[in-house]
DNA sequence: GTCTATACCTTGATAGAC
DNA sequence: GTCTATCAAGGTATAGAC
């Protein structure tokens, strides 16, 4: 599946980009686990036999995959970060002007937030809670991560599409808004994640748009 | 202080009401320490030592103030808001037209969410962990604080002053906007909460009016 | 209301058999 | 690679003196 199709309308039926690869190894089931544990309770809360036992290993079995707990949740945001970033980067590449760009980089985050929401909490959420050396590993993807709106405001900006006075500022107001989705949004939710992704995209042309 | 004279302007020097009273009893030196601990570490990874030794009492002296870590938890997010509530009250009920009203409440929505960025991250992101009673009494103030925004919106659509396809989804954007402020704002950053809170307030404005 | 001392439990992680 | 058994540390909360 190529996010090319998407990237443009933004409301394909398709999924987006897996954040991960799903059940393919133990390892991976781990990681599943993990997600939904981490997701519902937090990572502190979480302890490794909820983990192990989701997984269906006894509390033992984490440890031949996983040197540590920290080490499952630092697999799982790098993973989240990576698929975060190459989609937003397909999106603006497949998009001809700022305009198209926003509103396929923005609708495409806030419906990843939406379709992969408990993988964006743990993403999002849990962050903090990564040891100093991985924190700073992926604080390099979320730079590139905004780089990829920032770049398009500005290049809108300059165009004259945009009508913008501060351009980190509004960056991070217009990611904010796709980021948060996935603090309310879960699967009690009756809009589905495309719909979601399309009003949001509208929604940050909007925003910035020359009137 | 009245939060009246901030309310229109969303810049005023004087903080916005604090969503709590500042050391003076042991009990608000508690909610003071565990309001800065769990900011950090989050409630799980939060001990009752840690809360205990910030404000300088013994492990055991907790307890005679709050019967659980949950009821600090529950007060101090009761507390949180009650403060934000009042204070989008007041800026709603100071405001003469719906635009003024959403500038006003939504610029010092975000001005809170910075101002009190350790409270606000209590209040977002711990959430989740207070115990079901707990939660569905915080519930409650939760939707009336996402209705005073929903009611100005409603008000502009129908005097035809914004252009809004669906209130409750717009709502949440712009609230999303405002409430994630929090997760990146701290000391270190240079803008001011004022200034954060007058341009969100201009955000939303032109996120919903009429062209 | 605060302390010291401690009960009792759960935790992350390891050892060693299979 | 998975298990059972277990450790050492640290958790929330209580008892009882002052």
């Amino acid at each position: 599946m190529s996010l090319a199709t998407s990237a443009g309308a933004g409301n394909s039926p398709e999924r987006l980009h897996s954040p991960r690869v799903l059940g393919t190894t133990t390892a991976d089931r781990l990681k599943e686990a993990a997600i939904i544990e981490f997701a519902e309770r937090g990572f502190h809360a979480t302890t490794t036999r909820d983990i192990a036992a989701r997984a269906g290993l006894s509390p033992a079995g984490v440890y031949v995959h996983f040197p540590s707990k920290e080490d499952l949740l630092y697999a799982i945001t790098l993973t989240g970060h990576e698929a975060a970033l190459e989609m937003l980067q397909e999106a603006a590449a497949d998009s001809p002007t700022p305009t198209d760009a926003l509103r396929a980089t923005v609708g495409n985050f806030a419906r990843w937030h939406a379709e992969w929401f408990r993988d964006a909490r743990v993403v999002q959420y849990e962050f903090p809670h990564l040891s100093h050396d991985h924190r700073e590993h992926i604080l390099d993807l979320r730079k590139q991560i905004n780089a990829v709106v920032a770049d398009i405001l500005e290049a809108g900006r300059v165009a004259g599409d945009f009508d913008i006075e501060d351009v980190p500022a509004t960056t991070l107001a217009v990611l904010s808004m796709a980021v948060d989705v996935c603090r309310w949004y879960d699967s009690e939710i009756r809009r589905s994640p495309e719909s979601i992704g399309s009003s949001y995209g509208e929604l940050a042309v909007r925003l910035v748009s020359r009137r």
